[in-house]
RNA sequence: GGCCAGGUAGCUCAGUCGGUACGAGCGUCCGCCUGAAAAGCGGAAGGUCGGCGGUUCGACCCCGCCCCUGGCCA
């Protein structure tokens, strides 16, 4: 997210950055952020719903901090996709490099397993140059599966796509029958409406002749020295951030730049075709709803994701929340860090 | 002023030929989530059925009056 939708909270960017300036050169590390147990530099996570103010914070702190950012928006990694997802221009990116933006085209599909293995070699790297990690982002699952003792059963595309196949022929309900018989346990947590997770679950069976966990696993820190910030705001007012933003959005032209990537075959992308607004926009242009319709629902279900996002976060009993209204969130922030 | 249609959950609307509102979608709140996760799935809370009076053992459904909304006629 860019300063543009953010003037609440511009302020206390600006005047950090200003305590920052001329005492400490961007990109040099310092020692006051090393974590106190084993002396390794702080990976700090900023996480919330979308809108609150992550990217602008995160940046802030990457300065102050000699930082640099690893981006955990599962959208943001799609290449082009920079209006709809409130990418932070070069500018506003303030200098402090940005890893993990841009490394996909928005044909293919996304995968958690791949971002986690991303994710963690460009930490592992900055952490073996001595460089602070500030990773931001609202894909619960990403930063869930980077930050978190995590892993992933494997894959197999012919296998999925042919039980993506069979559920669409004979719908969830058999399907969810057919994991009883495979696996009492993962068909009692997945309920018998969600075709989705019955099929992986099922892939995962016959991948690995084992069983599906199906119940996410606890917060057990992968890295030692890791601080995590999430940022709240009242929900009216993030309801009315996410309504500018919005706006601003059709402003800067996301219907051009979704018109731009359907030449490119983001109509065909499972994951980006999917994302808030590109959907609605692409909806827009095969005549399907009006461009104001395409423009109400995504303000509409951008809500209902930032509901979801809370409820993800609010479970992970490691994030020390601020509220992004409060004042001097950004000096808070940098006490936390450097603690 | 007259006629017609309508006033049922926060919103849009179903519904009962009089017997405790089976409501639905959206919204709200909450939860789940292991290779699409800005995805996928689920649960809950909300209604003195416009107001007053009458008929009836009993009315949201019948009658009368009133109020409000939309349309038509004058």
């Amino acid at each position: 997210m860019g300063t543009w939708d953010n003037e609440a909270v511009t302020g206390a960017v600006t005047s950090v950055m200003a305590s920052e300036r001329g005492e400490q050169p961007i990109g040099a590390p310092r020692a006051a952020v090393r974590h106190p147990a084993d002396g390794r530099p702080l990976v700090i996570a900023v996480v919330g719903p979308t809108a609150v103010g992550k990217s602008d914070l995160a940046v802030a702190l990457a300065r102050a901090v000699g930082g640099e950012v690893v981006n955990a928006d599962s959208m943001q990694l799609y290449r082009g996709m920079d209006i709809g997802t409130a990418k932070l221009t070069e500018a506003e990116r303030g200098g402090v490099h940005h890893h993990l933006l841009d490394i996909w085209p928005v044909t293919q599909r996304a995968a958690v397993a791949e971002y986690q293995r991303l994710a963690r070699t460009a930490i592992d790297r900055l952490v073996a140059e001595e460089r602070p990690v500030i990773l931001v982002g609202g894909s619960g699952l990403y930063v869930h599966a980077t930050l978190d003792d995590f892993e992933f059963p494997g894959t197999d595309p012919g296998l999925r796509a042919e039980l993506e196949a069979q559920l669409a022929e004979v719908g969830p309900g058999a399907m969810h029958a057919r994991l009883t018989a495979a696996d009492p346990d993962a068909a009692a947590a997945i309920l018998p409406s969600n075709g989705r997770r019955i099929v992986r679950a099922l892939e995962v069976i016959e991948l690995t002749g084992g069983r599906f966990v199906a119940t996410l696993p606890g917060h057990r820190p992968h890295y030692p020295h890791t601080l995590r910030l999430g940022l709240t705001s009242d929900r009216a007012l993030l309801d009315e951030r996410i309504s500018r933003r919005v706006d601003v959005m059709w402003e800067r032209g996301l219907v051009d730049e979704v018109r731009a990537l359907e030449k490119v075959g983001l109509r065909e992308g499972v994951t980006a075709s999917r994302a808030l607004g590109y959907k609605q926009v692409l909806a827009f242009l095969a005549g399907e709803i009006s461009e104001l319709d395409a423009r109400e629902q995504t303000v509409k279900e951008t809500k209902r994701f930032a509901r979801r996002q809370e409820s993800w976060f609010r479970r992970d009993p490691h994030v020390h929340w601020l509220d992004q209204a409060g004042d001097g969130v950004y000096d808070v922030a940098l006490e936390l860090v450097r603690g």
